[in-house]
DNA sequence: ATGATAGGTAACCTTTAAGTTACTCAAATG
DNA sequence: CATTTGAGTAACTTAAAGGTTACCTATCAT
């Protein structure tokens, strides 16, 4: 793991990382809450939180000994915005489609 | 590159391949084509466009010894749904707060 | 104060994605 | 038909992601 600035992209390649995400989508979890969902050993889990913690995917909580993690929509928001990108791009093609269509039918 | 039945996550997690869709989204083009833009090799683009077409993010015209690949919505569906579901959650927390606004609201 | 518990850090190992070069094949070109 | 050109395949190398174990720290309970 040791370089823990991934882009949002390879942030959520990974599976368990994914998994986590779910997790946390259905209530705030603690590291140990959430390592016990893996097979994994915890400082797995833990080096993931990291990861996603850097990428704006969760934010996260200290209380007492434990760290509580929450989702967080900052890295979400980077993926919609190139996801957004692409379906502006097939927007356009039905578009074009659409005036194709249309011409057709007016020289009919 | 070897294997190359990578999920739709895995797929997009490669800048490389991030840059070709965005490359086919201005033109089709061939493999040729795409390397030129590229300081990797011809082999190397050849790969990443087998895995983008196995993922379903283009569909790949043969005409002669010519490839002309295109995009291809498939590979994008996937990731819009993953999306949508946080999409929902992130709704969801704003209708929830929109909720508790309203009941401070009644009770003054 | 002592132990148990929540978690991070370091050092290491293994797997594999991503690239390379060298080669081959098939379709254009002349 | 010889040659060039577009592209795939094979074998290999390298870098790094993801995991492990061992150890350390800090907080909570008794």
């Amino acid at each position: 793991m040791e370089q823990h600035r991934l882009d949002v992209f390879q942030v959520i390649a990974d599976p368990s990382r994914r998994q986590i995400l779910h997790l946390l989508s259905k209530d705030s979890r603690t590291i140990n809450s959430l390592a016990e969902n893996f097979d994994m050993s915890r400082p797995a889990v833990s080096k993931h939180i990291k990861v996603l913690y850097n990428a704006g995917f969760i934010s996260i909580q200290d209380i007492g000994r434990e760290r509580h993690c929450v989702l967080k929509q900052d890295g979400f928001k980077e993926l919609q915005a190139w996801l957004a990108y692409y379906d502006k791009f097939w927007g356009d093609k039905l578009d074009k489609l659409g005036v194709l269509m249309n011409d057709k039918m007016n020289k009919k």
